[in-house]
DNA sequence: GATGCTTACGAAAACGTTTTCGTGTTGATA
DNA sequence: TATCAACACGAAAACGTTTTCGTAAGCATC
């Protein structure tokens, strides 16, 4: 019933336990009668070795440790998916910790998984910790040897493998997109700039006005807080951004950060009696399920989430397996798509 | 640089490796001088004990192994979600498996896992293992004395805690709350009977029928198969109900077992012409991002996940933490809740 | 009959802890 | 001066592996 083991292997059938670990790997000092009886016994009684001791042995646990801010939300799991694929195709596993945007979390899950528990992080940093620039953690821990691979919201501070969105290029494309289709007036409802994905997305959507020869205009942008940005907040959403639309009658596309904004910047577009796409249109960012099952369904900067997982679980394990090799850090840039659907169809 | 060890310790401040340990869970036995020394030196270069050294002594190692069908998906990180807070707060770890829906990769996941990585399992069986009906691996891990908490799809062949939703009792409450709105020929889309939830909703939905008087009618039910509820097949789904929808046009209302069918739902009414809430009524199941973000915004039954994961994560946790106590299984149900939002909005 | 070479196996160390038990030193007591 | 307890510490086993090294037995060789 309890686990079996060398020892009692051993016991059982009158050997050493060397010999059993050796029978059991097909080593030839062990004879042909031997290894067959070993084998035969341990088949039947369905032997499996002790991964801890495995891992103490060899000082790998063959594990990697993700850390993500929140795990209900769409672009971080489709990432952890990416991850886990290429993970167990090598033979890994995933242990996930989650830091719900806070610092103290973020670091209390990295010090508890990095003592021993894994191999290596595949991490996005807490809000709290991009507005407080604290990484002390996170630069001890690669100090340590334990290898990061950071993705998204990755931190320039710290140097390490990164895996990260073209969101500049991605929201010009977004915005160039509805320039194209005649749009005049494009506002974008984004974050404050402390959230580094919201800053460099609105960075996108002026160069991209700048460069079709647009000019930017203050009142055409909306910088919300973050914290409003959850499914307990969504009246007061609702009325910033609609009193925002309402504020600027001349909009005739909205380009929003994430997919929560440009939803909500849909329905409060109908209840001002706006036909969508016809007289206004919208993109969002980030290739969601919200985005594919709205109504009318949305345009979207899609982000390839499972993409940037593989990366950077591939990215990891070679770190990991040729730790010989001096490995110099990279920063891989996965580009985005435009994923057009019916907020954007031609009038 | 390296990891630091009690062995580097000892050799550092000329004690033994015995002293050190005890120096540094205040043992009395260790003079305050020595212990003084040792605790300074420890906590200056930052000692942490190693934890695959700890898991291999104790044979324990305070992590919690979940299993879940797909992560990619609303209700299931919810119920993660609700297990890491339990878990987090009672100093474990969890450790995440995906089945993809696959009995070979459920297999796969459950015994690598099982050979002393983890102490217990939470686990949410996937389809094909419903399908197939092979539980022998849930058998022998349990026989092997590794606890399993089965959520959500759990299987009645297999003896061990259980943490399940109403799924009857919360399609009673739906389809009576159509009734009461007074929808007169309510249609259900639910899924193919080997899909456990989808046979037990199904049930509900004719169970209020009858209690309230109604007649069956075999017409106004359509069974899906579930591999196309699934992001790359929404045209064939849209395509399906937008059939069932004109071929029954008395239907006033509809019960959906899960979000994606009921939004489709409501596009496809509206395609047809039909006016949501005010000549066609939906609820649907499960109270995810889409129900809360969609254009009517989509009543629905919430099955409390993050409730579930806690509930599930104390079972575990209680039974690894006694047990020199003989615990019997319990089977814990987890009421729904009936959420109302506007598409099913009095007249 | 001494030497050497296979063959087949076991002992022991190592990974990093914790914990039990043993022991040398000190100071007090009879 | 012999005895004893208290004190402070170290040795060693244990958790379950892998791997290096040592060695006994058997046989052939000269």
């Amino acid at each position: 019933m309890q686990k079996l083991t060398l020892k009692k292997i051993a016991r059982e059938l009158d050997v050493s336990i060397s010999t059993v670990s050796k029978a059991l790997k097909d080593n030839p000092e062990i004879s042909e009668e031997t290894r067959k009886k070993i084998q035969a016994f341990a088949k039947l009684y369905n032997y499996k070795p002790n991964n801890i001791a495995l891992s103490l042995k060899n000082r790998k646990t063959k594990t990697l440790g993700v850390i993500i801010p929140e795990i209900v939300h769409h672009f971080f799991t489709t990432v952890i998916s990416g991850i886990e694929a290429v993970a167990n195709d090598h033979g890994y596993n995933v242990i996930i910790g989650m830091s719900n945007e806070s610092f103290t979390k973020e670091v209390l899950n990295i010090e508890m998984l990095a003592n021993g528990s894994i191999d290596g992080f595949i991490l996005s940093v807490s809000k709290e910790t991009q507005l407080l620039k604290d990484y002390h953690h996170l630069q001890e821990t690669i100090n340590q040897g334990m290898p990061i691979v950071m993705f998204d919201r990755s931190v320039d501070e710290v140097s390490c493998d990164k895996v990260i969105v073209n969101d500049v290029e991605g929201s010009k494309k977004a915005v160039a997109k509805l320039i194209e289709l005649n749009c005049k007036n494009i506002g974008i409802i984004t974050t404050k700039d402390h959230v580094n994905v919201g800053k460099l997305r609105t960075l996108g959507y002026e160069t991209a006005l700048i460069e079709n020869g647009l000019k930017l205009n203050a009142s055409l942008v909306l910088k919300l807080n973050d914290e409003i940005n959850d499914e307990n907040h969504i009246d007061l959403l609702e009325s910033e951004i609609f009193n925002f639309l309402q504020n600027n009658p001349n909009l005739d596309a909205i380009f929003a950060v994430n997919e929560i904004y440009a939803l909500t910047a849909m329905s409060m577009a109908n209840r001002l009696g706006k036909n969508i796409p016809k007289d206004f249109k919208v993109i969002g960012f980030t290739d969601g399920i919200l985005s594919k099952y709205a109504n009318p369904s949305l345009s979207t900067v899609s982000q390839h989430g499972k993409a940037i997982g593989k990366k950077a679980a591939e990215m990891l394990i070679y770190r990991l397996e040729n730790e010989e090799k001096e490995i110099p850090y990279q920063t891989i840039v996965i580009e985005t798509d435009l994923v057009e659907r019916r907020s954007t169809e031609k009038n």
